[in-house]
DNA sequence: CTGAGATCCTGGGGGC
DNA sequence: TGCCCCCAGGATCTCA
């Protein structure tokens, strides 16, 4: 499950590997997973542009082109993009190609094909729809503390809402509740000011630190390069039913919160 | 505006 | 052993 910090690990990695480089041929052979604008075939408007940048924002890859336009990627759950050398086969699913000069090839494979690889015009507004990045001067303690005014809403699901804070994913929410000892279940606007500078922090902290270790490893994510990250072995709940809480002994509970999986600490989460 | 629920897919796990 | 069923999960859309 690509988050913030797998998206950022494969960015930089595709950053060291594509930028400059000019696309020379592409192939869209799952029409849905690169969607053409209006009146031009996908191919065809990307052909022959140059790669200027790969940056992240929230869980999306962007692919900045020479024109000003940008290739927005979301990889959602088994997306993957591959750097592929000259002559090396397409990874199993891979739906979209880049042919790139010096013979540089970046896939764009998806077993499930939820993800989307969308052209967009300079100036278009396409992330206007995002949340602060939870990594940036922005994301202050009082910013965090005035989103959760009035909010109803369980605090993990508003941890997973893009809308407010960009790129916190199931895994990051559930590592980040458990670091700051919050119910995941709690009512946004019922944490007192202690437990919103906890999770601030844990937040902030989180990320980073699955940033310094290159991103989770849990079912197949792997970078760019093909490289699996560490983070996995760092986990304190995500995934760990049954297992002793690493803080407290007492066994990690697994509950659902807007139909998606939550691990937590009944004993240390109030 | 907020919040809830459906939708898309497929490998893999559980049940029998 | 083999087969069927059903489920997870992020973003987007619809609806109340």
């Amino acid at each position: 499950l690509p988050e913030l910090p797998e998206v950022e690990t494969i960015v930089r990695g595709l950053a060291r590997s594509i930028v400059g480089k000019t696309i020379r041929r592409v192939q869209v052979r799952l029409e849905k997973m690169a969607p053409a604008p209006p009146g031009i075939p996908f191919a065809h408007a990307v052909t022959g542009e140059r790669i200027t940048g790969v940056r992240r924002r929230g869980k999306y890859a962007v692919i900045e082109l020479a024109s000003g336009r940008s290739l927005v990627t979301s990889l959602r759950m088994t997306g993957r993009l591959v750097v592929q050398r000259p002559n090396e086969p397409d990874f199993p699913g891979t739906h979209v190609v880049l042919d790139l000069s010096g013979g540089t090839r970046l896939g764009f494979a998806d077993l499930r094909t939820f993800g989307r690889m969308r052209l967009v015009e300079p100036g278009e507004p396409w992330d206007a729809g995002l949340g602060v990045e939870p990594l940036s001067s922005g994301f202050t303690q009082e910013a965090f503390m005035s989103m959760l005014l009035k909010r109803t809403t369980p605090i993990k699901v508003f941890l997973l809402d893009q809308r407010r804070i960009a790129g916190i994913g199931n895994i990051y929410a559930c590592e980040a509740l458990w670091e700051a000892r919050v119910n995941p279940s709690r009512p946004a606007q019922a944490l007192n000011k202690p437990a919103i500078r906890r999770l601030h922090h844990a937040v902030v902290d989180v990320l980073g630190r699955a940033i310094d270790m290159r991103g989770t490893s849990v079912d197949d994510y792997v970078d760019a390069d093909g490289l699996r990250g560490g983070f996995q072995n760092a986990l304190s709940v995500y995934g760990r039913l049954g297992e002793p809480c690493v803080r407290c002994g007492k066994p990690i509970v697994r509950t659902v919160l807007a139909q998606r999986g939550t691990w937590w600490c009944k004993n240390c989460q109030r």
